[in-house]
RNA sequence: GCCGGAGUAGCUCAGCUGGUAGAGCGCGUCCCUUGUAAGGACGAUGUCGUGGGUUCGAGUCCCACCUCCGGCUCCA
């Protein structure tokens, strides 16, 4: 048989040749360096044979950086660190290990409980396991043979993963542990130059909270030593532009005991969000939305009747009245009822349809403890809301302008979101060809606009699919953002109906949509997507003026009066001049202008943020900072029906 | 909610095996009168998360709770 290499030459090899013999074939240095073959565009354990005629690629330890070279070295060390747990914890039971972004873990199930000073002791295991040289062997055995071994050595995790386990059965073997795995894995644990466990974690088996919960072990490798030193670099200063951090520093918010996940709004925070307060009225009106307001509270049956109670009653906030002790109350959730209600509350036609209620209110939500997140994840919520209530007919067309719309916000942030279709859950209402027509509407829609997606299977909301925006955040996690949703139950559920034109009564379908999500969570990703220097039309402070000395105080708030309306500030405090600089800095003030006998109105000296310098005059400066807010820059939705 | 960790001045943190608290930044007063990332002197910081307990004595040890952090689960 022969294979082609990535210079296009061909390799004849013995019939059944695998990746590794291909390797010695080339020469015995790239035999040893070998991790993995790439063979087809698939990655493969380089024990295992090739094809006739395929094209193939080896990776070594020199590419150090290639996501799949760096997967096989992370998963070879999860095993290394399974060996190592097996041989200091007598009677533990090992779980999963798999390869992760930035790393790898592996799950057990300890007969006592460990701590993280146990990480220590570890970890001085597997390095000892890698400097006495490690070596893996692979083989295949039947699924009985390898439920009695499992069996055998007692793990019962295992052997459930036997029963369950899809295709061939594969063994990997290194010191004296066996693990069941697919692979692929390195030939020996050299390539491992830097190993680390970086943390501790209750994890349930199989993700259900219902099963058992493990004891989760994080780590990661790298190839070479400077790598992981760049990783650790590289966190440290995602941390920096964390927003719980940047909210502090900057004076935009903090979080109390008082109210659990409700911020309080400083003034300078308040800034930014009066900004995107006054960016979805604007565009709300722009595009046929009416502004609307719905009661905080409503009592228990609205929500019998929505279907929330039965989903969510104990993230509702439930209020008592003082006079009716048998009628509860609750902190609105979510405003969709409210919307259902108002359309409810009068007889309405085809002629008026659609209509689309816009509502940015608090919501409130009693998240579980450990869900809470800054900012991220709240139970005061304040979403950019929309009910858009429409015929069938009308349902693509209001789609497309939720997704331009979208498409609009984030690009105005330089916000890049991933978009995931979420399909219909469990626990749901409706019946399924209800739920084929929603889901494919929402399909048909993302697809005939052309945005790459990934579907989300079963993570829709009860009553309908949805399309989610996601962003990471600078931990790496993924947030939902925006979410537009599809709904045929809740008008049905509130017997909401308009008249046609046939004169007959019809129930209209309900788009839920926001854009931005919750304020909240978008402020916090838009300080860590800025590390906190924002645009110059979101910035709390856009300019900042210093007057050299006491003499220039006077100039300098006569400047400043003279550039309302916008939001500037004069630093007279009795601080030098490098000082002051320092201060707009590390506040991230946008443009800091510095006023002494040497300044007038034909000659500003303005630096701006980052340490550029220049002098224009004053009705220069004015006319670049116009250029610097969106609306005035004319921006028009980039994609358009 | 679950596993692990933490809570000391406004912020970042130190405080060894129990003897009633410190640093830097910030803040205040004064001096300096400033030219593109830290001028100087002096001064005040505080229920050591909360409530119990052990002890002659608790920031330090024990218990409960609250909040936060890293994960898991959840997220209308």
């Amino acid at each position: 048989m022969q294979v082609t290499l990535p210079d296009g030459k061909a390799l004849e090899l013995p019939d059944g040749a695998t990746g590794l013999d291909a390797a010695r074939a080339i020469g015995p240095k790239l035999a040893e360096q070998a991790v993995l073959v790439r063979a087809d565009g698939r990655v493969q354990d380089l024990r295992l044979p090739l094809a006739d005629g395929e094209p193939i690629q080896i990776l070594t330890t020199r590419d150090k950086d290639d996501p799949d070279a760096l997967y096989v070295l992370r998963h070879s060390s999860a095993h290394l660190l399974a060996e190592a747990v097996r041989r200091l914890y007598p009677g533990v039971k090992v779980a999963i290990g798999p390869p992760i972004e930035n790393g790898f873990y592996y799950d057990f199930d300890f007969p006592e409980p460990i701590t993280e000073a146990d990480l220590e002791k570890i970890e001085a295991e597997v390095k000892r396991e890698i400097s006495d040289g490690r070596e893996w062997s692979r083989e295949e055995i039947s699924r009985d043979d390898a439920r009695t071994r499992f069996e055998a050595e007692q793990e019962p995790y295992k052997v459930e993963l036997v029963d369950t386990a899809q295709g061939d059965i594969s063994l990997y073997t290194q010191g004296d542990f066996t693990d069941l795995c697919r692979g692929p894995h390195l030939q020996n644990a050299k390539p491992i130059k830097a190993f680390k466990l970086t943390g501790l974690a209750g994890a349930y088996w199989r993700g259900d909270e219902h099963n058992k919960q493990l004891t989760r072990i994080y780590g990661t490798a790298f190839y070479t030593q400077d790598d992981l030193d760049a990783y650790l670099a590289r966190l440290e200063e995602a941390r920096r532009r964390d927003h719980r951090r940047l909210g502090v520093q900057l004076d935009l918010f903090h979080l109390s005991e008082h109210s659990p996940g409700s911020p309080f709004w400083h003034p300078k925070g308040m800034v930014i969000w009066n900004t995107l307060e006054e960016l979805r009225k604007r565009e709300n009106r722009r595009r046929g939305y009416v502004e609307v307001k719905t009661p905080l509270l409503y009592d228990e049956q609205t929500y019998e009747t929505s279907g929330h109670l039965a989903n969510y009653e104990d993230n509702i906030f439930w209020v008592q009245s003082h006079e009716q002790h048998d009628r509860r109350f609750a902190l609105k959730p979510m405003n969709c009822p409210g919307h259902m209600i108002l359309f409810g509350s009068q007889l309405r036609s085809y002629r008026e349809l659609p209509f689309r209620f816009a509502e940015s209110s608090t919501l409130h939500r009693d998240e579980i403890t450990g869900a809470l997140h800054g900012l991220l994840r709240v139970k005061h919520i304040t979403q950019d809301d929309a009910h858009i209530f429409c015929s069938r007919e009308q349902i693509e067309e209001e789609i497309f302008g939720c997704l331009d719309f979208a498409y609009y916000l984030y690009e105005l942030f330089d916000l890049e979101a991933r978009f995931e279709l979420s399909t219909r859950p469990e626990k749901r209402v409706g019946t399924d060809e209800e739920w084929d027509f929603t889901e494919g509407a929402l399909r048909s829609a993302l697809e005939r606009r052309g945005i790459e997606y990934v579907v989300n299977e079963g993570d829709g909301a009860f009553y309908g699919p949805k399309i989610d925006l996601h962003m990471t955040d600078v931990l790496g996690r993924s947030w939902q953002m925006g979410t537009i949703q599809l709904d045929a139950q809740m008008p049905q559920r509130f017997g909401l109906t308009f008249m046609g034109a046939d004169n007959e009564e019809h129930v209209p379908y309900v788009i839920h949509r926001a854009l931005l999500g919750s304020l909240e969570r978008f402020i916090g990703i838009l300080t860590e997507h800025y590390g906190g220097a924002f645009p110059f039309w979101i910035a709390p402070v856009q300019v900042r003026i210093l007057p050299v000395g006491e003499d220039h105080r006077e100039a300098a708030h006569d400047l400043a009066a003279r550039l309302v309306p916008y939001r500037v500030e004069v630093d007279d405090s009795a601080e030098t001049v490098g000082k002051r600089i320092r201060n707009s800095e590390i506040e991230k003030i946008p443009f800091t202008v510095v006023y002494g006998d040497a300044e007038s109105d034909d000659s500003l000296a303005v630096r701006e943020r980052g340490g550029g310098q220049s002098n224009p005059s004053l009705s220069e400066f004015r006319d670049r900072l116009a250029t610097l807010l969106p609306w005035q820059a004319g921006a028009e939705p980039s994609l358009t029906s």
